[in-house]
DNA sequence: TAAGTTAGTTGCACAGTAGCACTAAGATAT
DNA sequence: ATATCTTAGTGCTACTGTGCAACTAACTTA
């Protein structure tokens, strides 16, 4: 390790070339019962790449102002969606020497889930034009900048993989809730319909939620309302959630 | 995003520090009925951070060389570890003003698992000084370079929790094995036993193996020799792997 | 032929869930 | 008041994969 004839390392300095390093987020909100993303338009401006696409909001890493790339990926959040998500993940890093046209680069992605509610009266904060999308609307031939579609795709299939055995929907609702408002959270992000009665067991009796004194009162009979035990940390359940006839 | 007073982005140049980028793997093996990891020795030579200390296998980036990270991760293997892995996935990336310091610096880490048979015979390649580590060997106060502790600690949770649901442990083997060593390997992960009726039903029902027409001889009964039906796709559980009264 | 060891099977109990029918509580219409 | 509609919430049964324990099978060595 010491001494390969090559750029990096140890050539008694660091003066080789080093690859652009970004950070991406793919934030989710369930917005009239779709599971809708969050992208902005890159800009128009000269050496601008994919100039007018939609992108994921994100941006260069900041050595001056960002701690870690945490820090770097909450910031992205403040500024483009304008809210502290509940949940944030990190969901993996894409990169290589084609995926930006100004050289190598790398991107740090993470993934949150925020509630409808927490959603900025759009087009906010100093980004660009930003708007939410629902997933139908990239069956289609719709081009994202960079490898955006890709990595909107990874996320898709860690949040719908992670339903099957976690909390995760919980962090789509405000801070109380009720259990159908839950479970109806699962059905957009699964798109399939689940058991009310299993449903209602398998969450009371994992310990997620507790009740709070109060109901939601509506057209209908009141129902429950209730909010997570430990809004931390997320449950992991022993089982998925069976598929019928699968 | 198009103009924000800092470095980042759209100064119509790309002149703003960049942090270092580099990849890690952590390798796990089973041997002696252990789960261990390869560690590397890092270099004394003078401006080499944590001389002398042990550290996970990786480097930075060498743009020339590498088309993407996962290009890098396998060539880090093949150098250090002298193999191809059968399995290789991302576990996650860590970067921050302070992990290093020669300075801003993000590692891009994955997770490889190799069969005992494929470890080089000690110390070969261009690599440092190598060993493997059990895992009980960092219970004490044994340092890491950099923040690599915590990354192995990661690598060794993340492993954990899959081997509940998956079939990880699989390519822990070679090619070839009997299902009473594909136990073991979960077992030696988990550090628990399990019960073998149970274990063997789920196994075959899964469809994760296909017997061939081979037996392992040994000193008693013979046992039939299986190997992965898909050596690609890791298979996923529906249920985890019940823990006794717990 | 008996004993030891590992491979592999069988049968039963248990737990979490799917499926479905039922009751409960409110609003609204008659 | 009473019926009807809608959503909330419960009770019951069946099924499936697993945990558990005892059993049989195949081979070696003494």
């Amino acid at each position: 390790m010491a001494k390969t004839g090559k750029p990096p390392a140890t050539q008694d300095k660091l003066d080789f070339p080093r690859p652009l390093t970004m950070v991406d987020v793919v934030i989710f909100a369930v917005m009239e019962s779709r599971l809708q993303v969050l992208l902005v338009k890159r800009p128009d401006a000269p050496g601008e790449p994919y100039p007018g696409l939609w992108a994921l909001p994100g941006g260069f890493v900041d050595v001056d102002r960002d701690e870690s790339l945490e820090a770097c990926a909450r910031r992205k959040l403040r500024e483009k969606a304008g809210v502290e998500a509940p949940y944030l993940e990190q969901l993996g890093s894409w990169g290589g020497v084609s995926r930006d046209p100004r050289g190598w680069s790398a991107t740090h992605v993470y993934f949150a889930l925020i509630p409808s509610e927490h959603v900025m009266p759009q087009k906010g904060a100093n980004a660009a034009e930003a708007a939410w999308f629902t997933l139908q609307e990239f069956d289609g031939r719709s081009r994202l900048a960079f490898d955006h579609m890709e990595i909107m795709q990874a996320a898709v299939t860690r949040l719908r993989n992670k339903v099957e055995y976690t909390s995760l929907p919980a962090y789509l609702l405000p801070e109380e809730f009720t259990l159908s408002e839950l479970q109806r959270m699962y059905e957009v992000v699964m798109e399939r319909p689940i058991e009310k009665s299993a449903f209602r067991t398998r969450v009371l009796s994992s310990g997620l939620v507790e009740p709070v004194r109060k109901m939601r009162e509506g057209p209908n009979r009141p129902a429950q309302l209730y909010r997570l035990a430990d809004p931390v940390h997320p449950v992991v359940f022993t089982r998925t959630i069976k598929t019928r006839t699968d």
